[in-house]
DNA sequence: CTACATGCAAACCCTTTGCAGGCTG
DNA sequence: CAGCCTGCAAAGGGTTTGCATGTAG
């Protein structure tokens, strides 16, 4: 079972136990979030859902994204000037790649901030709980189309 | 001259360039955000500004705000769920300390990301141009609030 | 006189909330 | 049949815009 399943049913046991009810439009609300690279905004969210859920509403969308932001399994990023995204692809934090022409926001694996957090702890006295690290450029694609246009 | 005053010196004059004119409450608001490391939100700066020239309207800083996003002297700074806070400290990317509790933001100086950027642009084809890092803990004086209150 | 700056109020966008009805267990 | 889930519509909060009026150069 891949660390996505194995998170994915983990939260569905943990929603049961809180007294809610999984309906398909949760569930696909959900899908999108946990475990999924991508972040995409409410609305987003919501074009998505209603491909199989027409009659799906903004509402639910946002009301299913707070409960899994109560449970800390999705956080947002807010792009400066843009919507809020929402971010569950790992439940803890993770460095975001953003491109700044398309708006697209990836995820990266690697780039360990290593032992900044413990000395920015120490000269500053404050307990470090987390931190969130976003570089921010033009993807490849976005650079062809630049390319092209000029 | 200090760095700060050299700044603001150059943007008085790009701003002048640009057919700008400097009023007395464009100034006090530029001066609120131009090398302060306090970062203040559209409402706290209102207030600031109000103390010196009662009549202003929220209106007026946020248009003036605006103009220094498009001359990137300025960014946003959006903490989950709050709104947003300007930055106007060095007009370039550096790292943010951030309370979870009394959602002050400071800078940091140091914390040099070193050479993650050209790996991460080597890695994925992007090309970067910049970068945020911030971190997310309890202050000292939070800490010391939580302390009296257990 | 031209063009930018201002305050007010209205518009705006995105998000949240209230409510009546539907559905699940 | 209690309690959650839904869609709709309305409310909400923060930001932006339009307009008539100032004011600097």
């Amino acid at each position: 079972m891949s660390l996505t399943e194995r998170r994915l049913n983990n939260l569905i046991c943990r929603l049961r136990e809180d007294g809610h009810r999984l309906t398909p439009q949760r569930m696909a609300v959900i899908k999108m979030l946990i475990g999924n690279t991508e972040h995409l905004t409410a609305e987003q969210i919501h074009e998505r859902v209603k491909v199989d859920f027409p009659m799906t509403s903004l509402a639910t969308v946002y009301k299913t994204v707070s409960v899994l932001k109560e449970m800390h399994e999705v956080q947002e990023i807010s792009v400066d000037g843009e919507g809020k995204h929402f971010d569950g692809a790992t439940g803890h934090p993770h460095p975001h790649l953003i491109c700044t022409s398309c708006r697209r926001i990836e995820d990266i694996d690697f780039a360990d901030i290593g032992p900044l957090p413990s000395e920015i702890a120490e000269q500053t006295g404050y307990r470090i709980e987390g931190h969130r690290l976003d570089f921010f450029g033009v993807c490849p694609a976005c650079q062809e189309e630049e390319a092209r246009n000029s």
